[in-house]
DNA sequence: GTGAGCAACATAGTTAACCTAGTTGGCTCG
DNA sequence: CGAGCCAACTAGGTTAACTATGTTGCTCAC
């Protein structure tokens, strides 16, 4: 890991995390893994681990516990409806796709219109 | 600054933008200061300084652009909003319709491109 | 056997440095 | 005059090092 779609590594870490959590892959009550952990895990630095833990723990989906660990928190007391997490979620990794696919199709639009001649429309 | 009530420095000047955006002190679509400009107002490192516009960030309050500023989000879309869920799916059939959109242009691009020689460059 | 202390591991916060990338405005050169 | 380059400023991402602090379990001395 962690790719290449533009979308920065604490972030796809991040959106992991939350579709475990929010898919029940980690229960509420559960801790995550360390950060060392997830850092060999995601082959990440720490630091990025860190970040991405930060996002959640701002999040609220998370409690930090120093010297034990980072808890999942419990369902009835997350933050938002748990689906509209999970829609945000879809509809982040979506976006980004449609943003690098866009991104391409307007350099291949760019260089072969420049080639060809003026422009059409808009 | 800053505290030192227990409280870590980034969140306390997270608090503090929160508070002023709250207040209208820092009206929406105005920009903060510049990362520099608050590290010296508060008297903090750039780094406490990012992590705090990185909180107002995912807490949505504010928008990064790279290379202009960070801006204070329109009041309307201003956070816990209720109707979030109406939000949510307009945002989903917004994507939707962009994703088939774009699946025609990728297509049509690459027929033409394919019909009028190998692919160009790049 | 029990308690004190210590070592290992955990999160959290802070700082600093370096790099990428977008925007803007001014300056230079053709 | 205009086009294009360039310098300065912007936010964003990544990494690394150091510090602080809390938890847990083990060992060792008594």
């Amino acid at each position: 890991m962690v790719k290449n779609t533009g979308q920065p590594a604490y972030l796809q870490i991040a959106d992991d995390l939350r579709a475990q959590i929010r898919g029940g892959s980690l229960a509420p009550g559960t801790p995550l893994p360390s950060t060392t952990k997830l850092a060999e895990q995601y082959d990440a630095s720490l630091s990025v681990v860190k970040l991405a833990v930060g996002v959640l723990r701002t999040e609220g989906l998370v409690i930090g516990q120093q010297g034990k660990g980072v808890f999942v928190r419990a369902a009835d007391e997350l933050p938002l409806a748990p689906e509209v997490g999970d829609e945000l979620a879809e509809l982040r990794a979506t976006v980004q796709d449609l943003a690098v696919r866009l991104a391409k199709v307007e350099e291949q639009l760019a260089t072969s219109t420049t080639r060809r001649s003026g422009r059409s429309s808009r």
